[in-house]
DNA sequence: TTTACTGCAAATATTTTGCAATATC
DNA sequence: GATATTGCAAAATATTTGCAGTAAA
């Protein structure tokens, strides 16, 4: 789908949710929205708010916060605590279902995906726990990591 | 294995740990370990910190800031971030593997263990990186909550 | 017209850091 | 004796909150 059909849908499904909710329809609530459909990479409310600053789009990083909120709760926007803080976002419609490499030496963030996680996890069922996301964390040590205590190693040896 | 045992057997590990990365076996990194694996539940900086104090153990919070981040890399504790502050925290040697199930409404944690989804991630290779451990997330809605929010939407509709 | 929402600033919460004193190696 | 680690306090970081003004319904 291409990007501005996507955000065609999201502002729908936004404006469905806050209308289910009560909740209102402001423009700061549609332009965050769009910003974060704009973008590809994982991002954390600072940089969304300099993102939005930047684009001469004035918004207060309290609204930020409240409106990311809001798009968690919606289901637009996934919300990871990747060990460190800040918290990390990324848009979840139409976004191919991905699972998360995280080196706890330079906490590089990687993402893979893998069919057959994938389908086990969509199939199963918790009892009467009523499951609407995954967050698939796998923690080790990425290989340019790997490779430079190799490195150190040798070095040491000597 | 019972909880003496298993406390021994952490410690003798955090010792190979301190020694092979040359570091100082301090009376306070052992005691904060044998709390920490005095307990089944998850905790957070602050509750160990105050289940030291009332055991008549004076540490500093930063001392278990710090052991906590060496427990986390020696691969003895577990971190967790729910989606809300504060970090959280398990033992993890010699515990049952398993994943939680987080309710987005009211923010309880349980745990599930799936034998089916256990197998299949130990054997998984990603690539070049070197996978040390895997956290699932569950997010969705607990029975308790699904109820409370049936029930509320039945008293509308009268 | 009502009141939810915004922006701003202050408050809170969490974690990190600097430094002098102490204890491990 | 050298220096890693501790405790304490201050600083840095992240997020939430209170409130007056604005704007959506």
């Amino acid at each position: 789908m291409p990007e501005e059909k996507t955000k065609e849908v999201v502002r729908q499904k936004l404006t469905q949710y806050l209308e289910a909710k009560k909740l209102r329809k402001t423009p700061e609530r549609y332009a965050i929205l769009d910003k974060i459909y704009s973008t590809n990479e994982h991002f954390d409310v600072d940089s969304l708010y300099d993102f939005m600053v930047n684009s001469k789009y004035r918004v207060s990083k309290a609204t930020v916060y409240n409106s990311i909120d809001l798009f968690v709760d919606a289901g637009l926007v996934r919300k990871h605590q990747f060990g460190n803080n800040p918290a990390q976002y990324e848009k979840s419609y139409n976004t191919v279902n991905h699972h998360h490499l995280i080196c706890t030496r330079c906490g590089k963030v990687q993402e893979v995906k893998d069919q057959e996680i994938i389908d086990i996890l969509s199939n199963k069922k918790f009892g009467k726990f009523t499951a609407s996301y995954y967050s698939l964390y796998v923690y080790g040590v990425c290989n340019r990591c790997a490779q430079a205590e190799k490195k150190k190693k040798q070095t040491v040896r000597k």
